[in-house]
Order: structure tokens, then C-alpha cells, then sequence
DNA sequence: TTATTAATGTTATATTATAACGTATATTAA
DNA sequence: TTAATATACGTTATAATATAACATTAATAA
């Protein structure tokens, strides 16, 4: 089981997350020779401000800011796409938005732990889980090809606050 | 393991479905003292036509048509909210799309099989998997309270096609 | 019946995403 | 180096999905 929780939904050193991110990014490129350039890095980088996923829209107005200068939608759209393809970045459909992979390299479908109070999201990919779906579908002879599994609740960190209550 | 698998990706008796889901939804609005007007009788019943989801627009469309007059996206998206809340039908986010659930008394989570060639949707409610799931969050101190799962691969019946052709 | 609540009608607008076409920049071939 | 090509970006318009706000009607309760 792979997960980035425990780092996510706790205090942690997030420049070591970014730089993971940005240094994984651009030897994924290279291997792929694909092109990160300014737009498409500055998009990456964005969502690495942290582990709450960025609607198009946001990453728009941020994006903006960033290079001080207007940005169209499709500008942003385009970069994402370029993202995804490369499985940088995963789409959350039922936030509409998006969130950098913490590993893009490994084979891996996407099972994220939503928080609904702090809107933090960690991602696992976990092959018991990925067998039984598998095998589940199998079953009724429906062939996978791919999933969305999103699971959301309370995060280690927002559900303590309701722990320190019951000691008072 | 509930499931309508089965019957979804399987010629059958529709017209059984659709009685057995409007006789759950009315019997379920007695329960709940709640409401089953023209409006939202009607949106269900568009939604059991068949097993493929429908957008909230398709439903605009096709509830003019059965209504005879002009429908505005707040009356659709209205009863919508209505069916959801009644647990009777289930949004598909990936799709931004609804579907008719077809348990809706007995608690459960929503794991959709979304066939990818012919748009048809089945649903499972899997002790196993939900349990998985359940502990997979536990194991780093996640509280899950829901969850929006969906498989997309082929059903059976989009894939005998292919069978067939390595028969040949 | 009147008061109250619930549902719908209506208009406008917010939010998310893409189409179409032109321009610039980078890569490759000559 | 230059010309040809492919790739990325700029720009404008618009499609697709969803909600806000307020007026009106219908159902229920007092
Ligand atoms: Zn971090
Ligand atoms: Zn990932
Ligand atoms: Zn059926
Ligand atoms: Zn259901």
C-alpha cells in the first residue's frame, strides 16, 4: 500500500513535497521528452501549494498573479490536460478540480481520502482494494479499464479538535 | 454483494424495472411524508428509461417534451435535489450525470460500473469492498463518512463483440 | 377561511469547460 | 542559417453544468 497520508494530513515539510513534485516532474519530461515550460511548471507548482485540491478557475486567478499577466482559460485547461496525460496530476470529478500525483512514476489507480473539513486530499493506491474492484467486476463480467474512487471524511488532523472535547 | 449487474447489462424486462422503482419511490414518499409531485414523478421516471445516466439537460429536454411545455433548469435541477435527498437516485460525478438507484431502502455506498461503449450503469452495494475501504482510512486515522466510487470498463455485452470475432 | 408552508415559475447569472482560429516559439531538415 | 514543420500559446466566443434571487401558485394546517 502506497499512500501519502500520513505526510498530507499531518505538519510536515512541504518544500520537500514541492521539490519531490518539481524534480519528478522534470525527469518524467525529459524521459518522456515531453515539454515543461513555464505555463505548464507554474500550473504544477500551484497545485503543490499544497495538498487541497485547485479548481481551473482558481489555478486561472493564481496563475495570473504568478506571471503577471492575463490568463484565458484555455491556457490553464491546456496545461492540465498536459498534466494529466502525463500523470502528474490527477482530476477529482466530484470537486471538479485537481492535485498533483505524489507518484506518477508507479503504476497505480487513484483512491483519494477527502477531507471535508480541512479539504486536504491524500492519495493511496493500494492493491487489495484494486483486486477486489477487479475481481468484483469480474464476477459480472465487466472488464475494468479504469476508476474514480473517491472517499471522503475526516482527516487525523480535523478530527482531533472533537477528541480534545470529550477530555474536557 | 447487492447488485443489479445482471439485469443492467443483460437483455431483460424493463418494464418490470421501472414498475419496481416508481412503487419503491412512491411507497418511500409515504414513509417519509414527503411529496411525489408531476414534476418529480416525472423526472424519475425519465431516469428509468434506461440504465445509462442522464444529465440534468437531457432531462430538461425530454421533461418539455413529456410535460408539453417549457421547462426551466431549476425546475429539473429541484426535483433532482429531491431524489437525491430521498436516497432514490445517485449522481455520477464523473459524468455529471443521474441514475436511478435501484435499492434505495437498504443502506449502502455507491459503486457504479459504467460501461464505456454502451453508457449503461449498474450499481453494487459490496460488504467486502466498503469494509476495505472502511480500514484502508482507518489504518491512517481517516473517518470516512461517504464515498463516490466508479468503475468504467466494458459489460458483458459490449464485450461478446470481441469474443466473437477471435471465434472467427 | 386564513395563515403557513411547500413547490414551482421566471429571470438572471455563476461555474466549469471547450471550439475555433490566429500567432509565436521551438524543433527539425535542408 | 534558413526554410519547413510541429508544438505551444493567445484570443475570442461559446457550450455545458449548476445556482441565486424573487415572484407566484398550490397544498396543508390552524
Ligand atoms: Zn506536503
Ligand atoms: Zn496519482
Ligand atoms: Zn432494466
Ligand atoms: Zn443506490
Amino acid at each position: 500500500m502506497l499512500t501519502n497520508s500520513r505526510l498530507v494530513h499531518q505538519p510536515h515539510d512541504h518544500g520537500r513535497c514541492i521539490n519531490a513534485a518539481m524534480t519528478r516532474a522534470h525527469d518524467l519530461c525529459i524521459e518522456q521528452n515531453a515539454r515543461m515550460t513555464t505555463t505548464r511548471e507554474s500550473v504544477l507548482r500551484l497545485l503543490w501549494q499544497s495538498h487541497r485540491p485547485l479548481g481551473a478557475y482558481q489555478l486561472q486567478d493564481q496563475l495570473a498573479e504568478l506571471l503577471n499577466k492575463p490568463i484565458a482559460p484555455p491556457t490553464v485547461y491546456r496545461a492540465i490536460e498536459f498534466l494529466l496525460q502525463l500523470g502528474l496530476i490527477h482530476r477529482l470529478p466530484s470537486l471538479n478540480a485537481y492535485i498533483g500525483c505524489p507518484f506518477p512514476n508507479s503504476e497505480h489507480s487513484n483512491l483519494f481520502l477527502i477531507c471535508t473539513e480541512c479539504g486536504s486530499a491524500s492519495e493511496m493506491a493500494h492493491a487489495t482494494i484494486n483486486n477486489t474492484l477487479q475481481s468484483a467486476g469480474a464476477k459480472v463480467n465487466f472488464t475494468l479499464q479504469s476508476q474514480s474512487l473517491e472517499l471522503f471524511g475526516l482527516c487525523p488532523q480535523c478530527s482531533e479538535p472533537l477528541e480534545a472535547d470529550s477530555n474536557e
